[in-house]
DNA sequence: AGTCAAAATATAATCGATTTTTTACGGCAT
DNA sequence: ATGCCGTAAAAAATCGATTATATTTTGACT
């Protein structure tokens, strides 16, 4: 698979960890797995340098668990970590949404509503998954995005790609899918409306409900 | 300078990445300094790759900054940052804080007493000032220990890294830092009081003072 | 059979050298 | 003088091979 070919300006090591976020992101290695570092090497034919720091830095993002002589492992899946990263998300995107309705300006209305738009249309396609999984994180994203605090916005992005890790792992659920596509349409409503305590409340509803399907990732509860 | 012999268990890479963030921490870096590599490697006389791993993890991390083929630079220092980064403690840690009073138990109240303890003792000799730095990183972390939460935990600590970068930098400020040093045994009255509304107040005021301090890195106001 | 230790194997970490890219410099035309 | 292009030097990124550590296997002994 030689898919790391005539970059433009990007580093071999920068491309590997894109890729290899992606498709942690994406359940592409069983949680809990020790990661093979010569079979990645062969499998995207890089060297070990690039492939290592690509590791390293997946490691300090919290994306791998790195042990000392003994490589490096993707993390299990938790059900009381899945709480407390949407406990988390809860809490700071609440925050972030209040701040941004609060601080968005005119320029911001229009990109929401353009997001809001093309993820709508994104919804109608349930096969192009990987386009919907690009425009819904780009749509959270500029819900949030002039909240004024560039260290809010990179919590709030990393506990999205914890949340996916199991989001996206767990089985669809229809019904749910649809409530939280409405929910995306009166988010942008209520930040239209500069309506910052209901837009917090659906966004804690929003998350809440989101937090419901991934713990479909955890299989049908074999407690019943 | 060989200082990294004779390890137990460590990795090169991740003694390196220790020592690091520590002169990153105390300002040994100049702010915006671009990080010349092989002289960092005469300097620990170390390889390249571990070094390289360890760079790649602090960046990561955002204590450097790497940009592709042009390798790392030590953030600037910015007034709008540090902001930025107060604010974020006050919410991070005044919602950890709070938490930990609604769930710490008496092992907590002990350990809490000591730490605060040991740092009023630490407080009185100001000469040893990485003792003093070990023992107050220690007693904010006991606070807010049992809040239940490893992501808060985890940003909050990084917010601490990042803060220090500043408050290190500053002149010392000795009126602010007695009015400081009371308020550590204020928050631990106040959490054994189990009175989350007043030590919440209190940590606000705390984190603002220390703001206070930390904008000294800035050397004296050039605009006055 | 079960247990322990030593050897063998596999994997992680590191090094030294090479390749690629950027940056600095100097001539040349405008 | 100023700006552009090509070359030289420096630095970053990467590779291939080596060393160190962990894991597995083997085989003697209980």
């Amino acid at each position: 698979m030689r898919a790391l070919e005539g970059r433009g300006g990007r580093t071999r090591s920068s491309l590997i960890y894109d890729t290899l976020r992606e498709e942690l992101l994406n359940g592409r290695f069983q949680a809990g797995e020790k990661i093979a570092i010569s079979a990645l090497k062969e499998r995207y034919d890089v060297g070990l340098s690039p492939l290592r720091e690509a590791l390293n830095r997946l490691a300090a993002y919290g994306l791998l668990i790195q042990e000392n002589q003994k490589g490096f492992r993707v993390p299990r899946l938790d059900r009381d970590e899945l709480e407390d990263i949407a406990e988390m998300r809860r809490e700071l995107e609440g925050m972030a949404l209040v701040r941004s309705i609060e601080r968005g300006d005119a320029e911001w209305e229009s990109e929401l509503l353009a997001a809001a738009h093309r993820l709508k249309r994104a919804d109608e396609c349930p096969e192009q998954v990987d386009e919907w999984e690009h425009l819904h994180g780009r749509f959270h994203r500029t819900l949030v995005a002039p909240c004024g605090s560039a260290w809010l916005l990179r919590f709030i992005e990393q506990l999205h790609d914890q949340f996916d890790r199991y989001r996206r792992l767990a089985p669809e659920a229809p019904e749910v899918r649809r409530v939280l596509d409405t929910q995306h349409g009166e988010l942008v409503a209520l930040a239209l409306a500069r309506d910052a305590r209901a837009a917090r409340a659906l966004m804690d509803d929003h998350i809440q409900r989101s937090y419901e399907v991934a713990l479909g990732s955890f299989g049908e509860r074999p407690d019943a």
